[in-house]
DNA sequence: TAGTATAGTGAAAACCTTTCCACAATATTA
DNA sequence: TAATATTGTGGAAAGGTTTTCACTATACTA
């Protein structure tokens, strides 16, 4: 491969200049460009970005830290950002933790590294002592202590979810959602917002019948054999609010097997984004979040940090996308 | 952040030792190593990956190009490749190129310019020109000259998907899959052996009634308009194979909205994996790919290329998931 | 005991850029 | 015209590693 100093031989200039003409800056003299640029397309250089990696001690690269880039909304928003990023020729480096600390440790330690310029971290472990707030880390979804955070807005989405049902003549409720909390350690997470807006609005318009279903952190799925145990352990229920668009389907699913016709006896919402990104062939009714919108959210905090700039929390607005399960 | 400097100082070493210290490489005394360990620890040293990336002139970081990681089959290959990669330290970098020849050929001047030490082509797009069959390219489904190949077995794959309609009572074959041929430069993909193996075998078992249905590229997805003009196009058609689960189950659905019953009136073969990926209530009969198995040849291939070691195409088998739809 | 492996170490070169600085030539201002 | 800007250029340092090479000290061999 040839380097800069092919070139400059060749062209019978100085390394100096023809990096000033790659980079477009400096002071460079009309013909000298153009004979640089000949030279550069004859031998066919192309400049080392290791090297100037090297030099700018940055390498453009971002990591998304991230359970599993198999869930439909995280594969939603992994493409988003990887579009949007590709604008402004970051790359984005892919990091599935699978929930498992000690992965999440080491994509963090890439920081340190300077393996990657800047990360996102979406997790629901405990491992606030394991991050150094000083290192350009943007955290999704999660609260950690003088970490930028990147949100929805769960609690109004909660909210949203139980206005819609109380709206629609429910009365007895049903929260479903993965545990936040994880086993033993609490995490302090933006999703179990969804719960406490909803409990809350449930509240506050004096309505009683509240039930909470919470499992074991899973990716936000559910299983089908615990998702009609819990149907069977309510059975009154008539307002349903899922933790996520993919547990959402599979209690239509499971309802409808109990021979429960969604949305005349039960209502059901989800969170995400509703048919947008599932098939099921029922229209899930759903509070939405727009992964286009999260993503240039990421693309500006990113860009904060690179220009050292104060990076601020971002909470993005929800919307209700009516289908038909309401 | 400290430097190797600055451990080798605090140390009163030579740099030279605490490189061998951290990489654990040629001669180094039991004290010395100690002293080195114990510096390391106390001043939070983290050797410099870009700094490791110049010398070694390798960055350890592969590129995986695909028009978009939310194929519900890229995606599960992608995460497979990223977790067993990761066993080997190296990184995957994600590029939907959204079957954009632009970015495409973006993504491949990353191999020229050092920003990534080897490529996975996932393309339908006619870009043999751009490809400099010197660099480490690994090409996904898809036939380019001088450059090694990674694919399932498609052909036999649409010879079994024959066999088992034919076995089961059909007499009217319908291939319904997108047009691997591009508009109008024809591109050698892989995958049009599904449909090549599909209708060779019907032709050898004597079957005479065969449809071919494709229509432009579009991520081997097919629009539910599309796919019910098709379906009313050829009404006394039992027989189905479909170039992807995707294009299976919008099938399915069509079908039963146009009063069919599938498996009785009419059978459905998928292709990647039937519902071991998606589940809308159905599953789907599939001739499986292991994304696992192609990952994994993936990986043996791209360290052959690190070794340069011969990079040989590697043919993975495929199996047959019988679901309910046949 | 002399001679030769083996173990242990550090200085310096190399990897390929960018950028700082010094300097030269030309253009502009007073 | 002299003084000062502006434009144009190249040498050299810097960025943080790995690796080669030369060298010393110790251990083994005959």
């Amino acid at each position: 491969m040839p380097t800069i100093k092919d070139v400059a031989n060749k062209a019978g200039v100085g390394i100096a200049t023809v990096s000033r003409v790659i980079n477009d800056s400096g002071y460079v003299g009309k013909k000298t460009k153009e004979k640089v640029l000949k030279v550069i397309d004859e031998i066919g250089y192309h400049p080392n970005e290791i090297a100037r990696s090297m030099t700018r001690q940055k390498n453009h690269i971002v990591a998304f830290v991230l359970p599993n880039n198999k869930h439909v909304f995280f594969s939603e928003l992994l493409y988003e950002l990887e579009q949007i990023l590709f604008e402004d020729d970051y790359k984005v480096m892919l990091c599935n933790s699978s929930e498992e600390t000690y992965k999440e440790i080491e994509f963090l330690n890439m920081l340190k590294n300077n393996r990657v310029d800047a990360l996102i971290l979406l997790t629901n472990n405990d491992i606030e002592d394991e991050i150094d707030s000083k290192l350009p880390i943007i955290s999704f979804d999660r609260i950690i202590e003088n970490v930028p955070l990147c949100t929805s807005d769960n609690y109004t989405g909660g909210q949203m979810a139980a206005d819609i049902l109380i709206d629609k003549g429910c009365e007895k409720f049903l929260f479903i959602g993965d545990d936040a909390q994880g086993v033993n350690t609490p995490v302090n997470t933006e999703v179990s917002k969804r719960r406490i807006g909803f409990n809350e609005r449930l509240k506050e318009r004096g309505k009683k019948q509240i039930y909470n279903f919470e499992y074991p952190l899973g990716n936000y799925l559910i299983q089908p054999e615990k998702a009609r145990e819990v149907l069977l352990k309510y059975p009154d229920v008539d307002g349903i609010f899922a933790i996520s668009d993919a547990v959402g389907f599979t209690l239509i699913k499971e309802l409808e097997a109990l021979g429960k016709n969604v949305p005349k006896d039960v209502k059901v919402i989800g969170f995400d984004g509703g048919s947008k990104f599932f098939d099921y062939g029922r229209k899930l009714s759903s509070i939405a979040q727009s992964p286009k919108k999260i993503a240039k959210a990421l693309r500006d905090m990113i860009l904060n940090f690179s220009d050292n700039q104060p990076v601020k929390d971002i909470v993005l607005p929800v919307k209700f996308n009516e289908g038909d399960t309401t």
